[in-house]
DNA sequence: CCGACTTTAGCAACGCCGTTGCGTAATAGA
DNA sequence: TCTATTACGCAACGGCGTTGCTAAAGTCGG
């Protein structure tokens, strides 16, 4: 169902959105960029200035004619505190409305650690962060990226990969509980390629996060959303087979992407890796046409350039019509933190980006009869 | 931008979703699955009673009360035309509103057809079956499905794979001018995917339709909308490398899944070449966790069965957790047709099924200030 | 200095959406 | 015949973006 409420939430994320991927806008830009009438404008923007989000900026003095107002978004009028937990960290990030991280921290956490350990590090950190930095309300929320298979829907980690304490944990329930506040749960990737797409705008529809890190995983942005599949667990993109009698990988099958990477790696071959890694890319632009490709992950900055000219160079030569189907490459540009920070982003995506709409209930779905 | 007639017909495709996937159905049944009060559901109902695409179908007898009046689908009140351009076919479908195929025909192409020439079979048979039909007015448009690669965005076919004189064609403005009717261009696999939500219904978000004929090829149905990519071209499925020094496949790439799985198919083993494409069936499912995967094409429903076994005890043995993460095999519920039914039915969903949004022009993109 | 012109911005009335409150119709059972 | 129950519409309402118009704040030419 669709209702003004709808109506009016969507159109203020879209103002939201201009405003945040623009250093200082007018009202003439996003009547041209959202299509809505000065009017509307007017009406949209004087709610978001009443709620402090957005603050007048000065005035641009036009060759003839009345100036124009100009106005910028208040990155410290909202903040987030995203968490990434590692098999043997934490890290919380506290990202502002902006999408720009203000603090970063690294805690340990020990060798199989359950959920109680890490919630009390995790509230501990939480804590400490909103203190320090005056918080108070405008704390928006908390939002966790984790390794996966988990349910986003549910916020229930199905079980994370090599933890044994980690079987059907409710773990959003568990840390809205233990910290008071709204959390999000996703997976890692998933969050990642959410902070990149937060802070590049409309102009990144499509794209891939690929990451590697005790595991390879792609996070999908597809059609200008985050895509998680149909029970949350897309982009196991490490376990697509590209040999057909490859190494044997741990999930069972043989010549997964990530086994035939890591046996190059463990061959001290890091370019061979890479190169591993691009084939693998270029099966998901065939298959996505993503037109965004964004590498990250602590085993794989450490050798970035590596990885990207790799990656290009088989995007460059193996993609038909390379002319007009063009996909960029580029590295995180929140390095090790755009997992955490990418969760940070995801509760303030939740709260001020786009809407979704909610699908229909399926009820008693039945096929249609044939003609 | 999201005003007053975006409100309406969001919720009237609703109301449209629910109506096309039951047989019949009560106001109630709309309440529930949409959200709508009843006293909304009156008003759409209203509207499309008064077009004519829905009718009362008599009242059901509670136990108490007022009976409840029924409303049912009028299929034969709007109908499309789908085209499935193939090599050296045309197969025309005629489908009716709730999706059922009406009548099919198809028609030789000469080798190395021209555009000339595929607009005039296609101008005759579209006539044709107006005529014999009596669709007047009721006839929403034609669709047409085709190899790529092609723009859909643009209506231009970029480069017909192996048809020579298909380079740049902008058959949809042209298909416009000689039918006099709004026309529809798409990949064969887009629109074959299409068909198959359409008459699945709300319960069809996640779903590929994997394609074998004069190649390789997936539609993609993500989140409940077709997923086309950046320049209108994901899909690209047989392209991917599973095999990495593979036998050369004509892309210029070594071990694709289509030239693997043509040299099983050479070498008279079907169950291997069913087997490689289980390999590929798996790694999608893994890549997108997708609940649904179709099965199309002349060259694989000619062994349907072998193919369907294959992918579904690979998906049964190859997926972890298959206990919670099940992905359904099925074949094409509409066979041959089903590339031309889904061209049809894109026009049909163009009309009546759920509106986009209109995404924010990006205009100066730049990225925000870091730190 | 002043009127003409241009651009920006807001006020007020409007049309249309789904919602709310309430009255009415249609049935079964007592 | 009355009551309970369910179905459904009329009318008023609040909220959304739109339209039409006026006011404000500048530049520029005479």
């Amino acid at each position: 169902m669709a209702d003004l409420t709808f109506l009016r939430d969507y159109n203020e994320a879209l103002v939201m959105a201009v405003a945040r991927t623009r250093p200082a806008f007018e009202r003439t830009t996003i009547a041209d960029a959202t299509g809505l009438t000065p009017q509307a404008v007017s009406k949209v923007l004087g709610r978001l200035v009443e709620h402090g989000l957005i603050a007048p900026a000065g005035v641009r003095r036009p060759a003839i004619g009345k100036p124009a107002s100009r106005y910028e978004l208040v990155p410290h009028s909202r903040y987030a505190i995203g968490a990434h937990v590692a098999r043997h960290t934490l890290r919380l990030v506290l990202t502002d409305l902006a999408g720009a991280v203000r603090h970063s921290v690294v805690t340990p956490l020990p060798a199989d650690f359950t959920p109680g350990t890490l919630l009390d590090e995790l509230t501990a950190g939480v804590d400490r962060i909103a203190a320090a930095h005056r918080l108070g309300a405008r704390l928006t929320g908390v939002g966790i990226g984790m390794i996966g298979p988990l349910d986003h829907a549910q916020g229930t980690v199905r079980d994370a990969h090599r933890l044994r304490h980690w079987h059907d944990v409710p773990l959003r329930e568990l840390a809205e509980q233990a910290l008071g506040r709204p959390v999000h749960l996703d997976k890692d990737v998933t969050a990642g390629v959410t902070a990149e797409a937060w802070r590049r705008g409309p102009a990144f529809r499509d794209a891939a996060l690929i990451m590697v890190e005790s595991g390879v995983g792609a996070g999908l942005w597809l059609g200008g959303a985050a895509h998680r599949g149909s029970h949350t667990n897309a982009g196991e993109f490490g376990h697509t087979v590209i040999e057909l009698s490859g190494p044997p990988c741990v999930c069972g099958r043989r010549g997964c992407l990530e086994a035939v990477h890591d046996r190059a790696v463990a061959d001290g071959d890091i370019r061979a890796a890479a190169r591993v890694l691009a084939v693998g890319i270029v099966n998901l632009v065939q298959t996505l046409d993503v037109a965004h490709v964004v590498l990250a992950g602590a085993n794989l900055l450490t050798h970035a350039e590596i990885y990207r000219a790799e990656a290009e160079a088989a995007i460059r030569t193996q993609v038909p019509r390379a002319d007009w189907q063009t996909a960029g490459i580029t590295l995180s540009s929140l390095g090790a933190d755009v997992i955490a920070a990418g969760a940070a982003m995801q509760v303030l995506d939740s709260r001020y980006g786009i809407p979704d709409l909610a699908p229909l209930e399926p009820a008693g779905a039945r096929p249609p009869q044939s003609g």
